[in-house]
RNA sequence: AGCGGAGUAGAGUAGAGGUAACUCACGAGGCUCAUAACCUCGGGACACCAGUUCGAUUCUGGUCUCCGCAACCA
């Protein structure tokens, strides 16, 4: 029986198009999730669709269609996109409109509402919907969200239910300290943690159905629906059949494993939904907390974030559609400025001109130029490099996918460096057996790149191991320079 | 204001208590296996001021500057 590794990426909510942004997160999950497949573990690879709430309600007015059409049109959009991000295929894909989600939604209320996490009150709340979050006062100013200043705070007056967030704290506390890789990179583990230093509010995780009905109903009470961060969290174990028991014991309590491995990849922007709600969520359900969430920074460019009135968005489909004229491996590019150029934590800023000389530098003249002249040399003198069976692909350390790419183009370098020094080229024509030995180191030096770079790069390097496999050229050029 | 991030060669980024690395651009040379690709050498940088230290660009404090917290948001 294979170790279990669970993965997701947060789910974008439907109401806007797909963005660079949510690109690098899939990406990055995917990377992670077939490395771990390379390290032999049972990967559960999860991904889908943010359904519910007013903003949803509002986008499906707007364009005059009924509700349930408008994100059925939406979550396509969504799905499309992963074979063309070269995804694995066997990704999971959950939508909080499935019924296996619903349930799970209200499994989970359920559950909370028996602990004592969940209770009603009457209340008087002021409300951001473009945040689809309660605000406190000191988080307003003048009278307006700092998020969102140009709409109103809505003042809600009703009885509604609360989740007892407050009653979390101390568990909470327990959790961060007990598990000091929980959240990852360390600077964003300071920042929830002080967050939680300041206390913890309860907050309400209801609307009324009558002045929003676009949401899972709350069980046991017609008059509510839930509010969409409540239902939407849930969908990490959802997509496991939770409260089915079959999929949810293996992939996300792991019972029996030496060491859980429950990874989330979020946005900056959901540090506190991830790491704080959905965890006290879990703790008020009695359900085991996940074991590392991976917080992305953002992509900018030009040292700004993107914007359609300042002209700078950079589009994922642009950048395959820029490159397709001159590789037959245009997403895999993509992936490699995703990979190569934006830091694994930190804010990384993406140009036209920086992603065509990344193209230049790395792929076109490096591994595909070295894939090229290694091959050449090989096939005109018949050397096949020895199969580096049992091989293990180079480790990502603490998710650090950025610092590991860069190892790998690091030894494309190494080995051109090696040839020009070398001269294996020169050296056969002198000494056959001498310099049939070289090519073969720089075969074998070849394969470890192309094996390394599978997680990375799958298409380049099936391409590259199937050329040394068969001893052939490839029968056109990897990467094309650009002209 | 607050919160968070950042100030390193012409540009974009690494980095670490003790010869500052990489990519692009520039100059000189080499090689011909390769996609006018590849290799070598060279010029050129640690915002400012204090402190700690035998020694800081790297640690501490302060100053200044920039960016995000608006939109479509990960």
């Amino acid at each position: 029986m294979n170790k279990p590794f669970y993965i997701t990426t947060t789910l974008p909510y439907v109401n806007a198009e797909p963005h660079i942004g949510h690109a690098m997160e899939f990406v990055r999950a995917d990377v992670i999730a077939r490395y771990k497949k390379s390290l032999g573990y049972d990967v559960f690879f999860n991904t889908g669709t943010d359904e519910h709430g007013i903003k949803i309600l509002e986008g499906a007015e707007k364009e005059g269609m009924n509700v349930q059409e408008y994100v059925d049109r939406n979550a396509a959009r969504f799905k499309e996109l992963y074979p063309k991000l070269g995804i694995t295929d066997d990704i999971h894909f959950i939508r909080t409109t499935d019924d296996k989600h619903i349930k799970a939604a209200q499994e989970i209320w359920k559950r909370c509402f028996d602990n004592g996490y969940i209770y009603k009150k009457e209340y008087e709340a002021k409300y951001c919907v473009g945040c689809e979050l309660y605000k406190t006062d000191s988080e307003l100013v003048n009278g307006k969200c700092e998020v969102h200043p140009n709409r109103d705070i809505e003042i809600i007056k009703e009885e509604n239910y609360f989740f007892a967030f407050s009653k979390t704290e101390s568990k909470l506390r327990e959790l961060y300290e007990k598990n000091p890789t929980l959240v990852v990179p360390d600077f964003r583990f300071n920042e929830i943690k002080a967050f939680l230093d300041r206390g913890l509010e309860d907050f309400s995780i209801s609307r009324l159905k009558s002045k929003m009905s676009w949401g899972v109903p709350v069980p046991g009470d017609d008059e509510h629906v839930m509010y969409v961060w409540f239902d939407a969290l849930t969908s990490y174990i959802s997509t496991l059949g939770w409260p089915e028991i079959d999929g949810f014991e293996k992939y996300w309590e792991q019972i029996g494993a030496e060491k859980r491995e429950v990874t989330q990849y979020c946005g900056k922007d959901n540090l506190r939904q991830q790491s704080a709600i959905w965890q006290g969520m879990l703790l008020a359900a009695g359900l085991p907390p996940t074991t590392n969430i991976i917080i992305d920074g953002f992509i900018i460019s030009h040292g700004q974030k993107m914007s359609k009135s300042i002209g700078n968005v950079i589009n994922p489909f642009d950048i395959i559609e820029m490159f397709k004229e001159l590789t037959d491996y245009p997403e895999d590019v993509l992936r490699f400025i995703l990979l190569h150029e934006v830091p694994s934590f930190e804010d990384g800023d993406l140009t036209v001109e920086a992603i065509k000389i990344a193209y230049t530098a790395y792929l076109a003249n490096g591994i595909g130029n070295l894939t090229s002249r290694i091959m050449k040399m090989a096939t005109v003198n018949q050397v096949r490099g020895k199969s580096l069976k049992g091989r293990v692909i180079r480790e990502i350390k603490n998710f650090d996918i950025n610092a590991s790419l860069k190892e790998i183009i690091h030894e494309v370098s190494l080995i051109d460096e090696y040839i020009a020094t070398n001269e294996p080229f020169k050296v056969v024509k002198i000494d056959a057996e001498k310099g049939k030995e070289m090519i073969e180191h720089c075969l074998n030096s070849l394969e470890s790149v192309a094996e390394d770079l599978s997680v990375y790069l799958p298409r380049t390097s099936t391409k590259i191991l199937e050329c040394i496999r068969s001893n052939a050229m490839p029968e056109k050029s990897l990467f094309n320079r650009l002209p």
